[in-house]
DNA sequence: ACCTGAACACCGTTCAAGT
DNA sequence: ACCTGAACACCGTTCAAGT
């Protein structure tokens, strides 16, 4: 019910009110069933994450494939439903999908070779790019990035100048592969150089 | 004004009726200086990234060094105003400031020996990058992700369980800097091999 | 255990009016 | 150009009460 509105009509559409009365219920029912709004959306934005978590593969994939495969899973969910991904990015979200996501990155980034340190912060910088191109998407459309001419002089910013039909017209989901891969190169070179 | 309130009393302090309080004024005066609260906090965090870009050296650093120092800047100021953070993250922040980053961002890539899209890809990784750190400072504390453990069967997370303590006892700036730093190896990588 | 009704303390914003 | 006053259409949540 909170994930269908959530779905269909947004994070802002998601009120107390609205979803009561779509159960056929008083506001107040709800909160015999949850403490608050934020454990309502973390529960709604939660199974969102669940839900879009690949089964493993019968023949598993080399670990690298099996990583950019969960990740953009992870990533692609929370763009596909805005209102999802708005409320993951404003609190945290903590529960079973998100405990799944957060397990096969460490296993994987263990199958890599990195040790030590190196595994629980990989999977950090994973999340971070993860955050950011939530935000980025959801945010920060080409249409908003050309707006950032005209803010100083031209002579000012000759290479924003040079370079802004390229900066503002991208392919998001191929821009976030992108950082994944040179984020995942580092990984590499890393393991490389400290084995 | 508003930059006040939004600094010492956080985002949620900051509305029309409070500030206008402050200004000594109607609520409805603020509307003739501004469209609407949007752009209001638009102006508000465009300022605090504006103050927060540190001064050309007088003799330049490598790029490399230049990089991390503009860009962790950058991160820092939204990371250390938790209000203008959150408003950063949620809705686009257009004007002189982030202009200004992204020029020297781009500068800097060019300085590098980036060339073509990669150019544009590697600013926009930055991004995704500090974008991330934000969100993650500001709505993923410690205590948030010890609450991952027990969600999940614990034999079916081993590497969670292994691994949670140092997932979630982070330094931040550390953990952000080192995700940078994996970032850049992946760019210089890909610029050595690209050449 | 589960739900209701009324109220509290707020929001951003519109509209018509004043100087 | 700049500001006011009153109102509209909402919010999340508390509290006391009902079955």
């Amino acid at each position: 019910m909170a994930l269908g509105i959530l779905g269909s009509e947004g994070e802002a559409a998601l009120t107390m009110r609205r979803l009561a009365d779509a159960c056929g219920v008083t506001p107040m029912a709800i909160y015999h069933h949850v403490t608050d709004k934020a454990a309502l959306l973390e529960l709604a934005v939660n199974q969102v994450v669940l839900d879009a978590l690949p089964g493993r593969t019968a023949s598993p994939l080399p670990w690298r494939e099996e990583l950019v495969r969960t990740v953009s899973a992870f990533r692609n969910a929370l763009v596909d439903n805005p209102g999802a991904g708005r409320v993951f990015v404003r609190q945290a979200v903590v529960g079973s999908g998100t405990a799944a996501v957060t397990e096969i990155m460490l296993r994987l980034l263990n199958e890599a070779g990195l040790t030590g340190d190196a595994v629980v912060e990989a999977a950090d910088s994973l999340t971070l790019v993860v955050l950011g191109s939530v935000v980025n998407e959801l945010t920060r459309p080409p249409a908003v990035r050309e707006r950032l001419i005209g803010h100083l002089a031209e002579s000012e910013t000759p290479f924003l100048v040079q370079h802004l039909p390229a900066y503002a017209h991208r392919d998001p989901e191929k821009r976030f592969l992108r950082a994944l891969g040179w984020l995942i190169d580092g990984f590499e070179r890393d393991r490389d150089i400290g084995g």
